[in-house]
DNA sequence: GCGGAACTTAACTGATAGGTTAAATATCTC
DNA sequence: GAGATATTTAACCTATCAGTTAAGTTCCGC
């Protein structure tokens, strides 16, 4: 079973998918609307659109016909917090990463 | 051309590359020596540090045979950027994103 | 209840990822 | 220069991905 990790930053690999966050961003919308601004299909979309709700990192409600997107910012926050972890580190000293890492051996990983 | 975000997030997706940036973190290593947690083959993580170093995320010397890794916390700053970016509007008004976007739309992406 | 809009699912395709083993390439050591 | 060590390249396999088109499904409006 593939963490969560993996799936959030596959999802972000994808200009497509972070182009999907972004219109996100501004509020909810619809696939089509999604859709709207790319050259390919709409199944292609959809798909994407699944790949960024596995992640976690959208949700979808129901209006109607209408299965509209919203962002799920928890998701980001474990990916956010995996790179400030090692940014603080790979930054500064490197020291303090080892000692670190030998101090949290005892209590697990 | 995938940008170099693309590249980024696609090598933060795999648990095994996560683990030899995090071994890193500890300090300069050989591929021999970042191979020895995993049980697969040394070609195997020869490959994923491949995708470590196209992505910019390491970089390599040369000592004898060796062939040392390090990291390069540079290509991280982009990825950390980007979820800082978003992180900031997503958990706080996302009517300050539409406004940022609004005023940028001059300006171009 | 029919027509149409909004999606999704299914079936297919070509490309890429992640792994394997076996062979090639460097470089030190003697 | 022969042998050992470190690493890469080549050739191959299977699974997953990103896209397609065509065929459902769901729900509104009339």
């Amino acid at each position: 079973m593939p963490s969560t990790l993996d799936h959030v930053f596959a999802a972000l690999a994808d200009p497509t998918r972070r182009a999907i966050l972004a219109r996100l961003a501004e509020g909810e919308a619809s696939v089509t609307e999604l859709a709207e601004p790319f050259e390919m299909s709409l199944p292609a979309v959809s798909k994407h659109i699944k790949v960024l709700e596995r992640a976690g990192l959208i949700s979808r409600g129901r209006d109607a016909q209408f299965r509209p997107c919203r962002l799920e910012p928890e998701a980001l926050k474990e990916a956010a917090g995996w790179l400030a972890f090692y940014r603080r580190f790979w930054g500064g000293s490197l020291d303090r990463l080892a000692a670190y890492l030998e101090d949290e051996e005892e209590a697990g990983p």
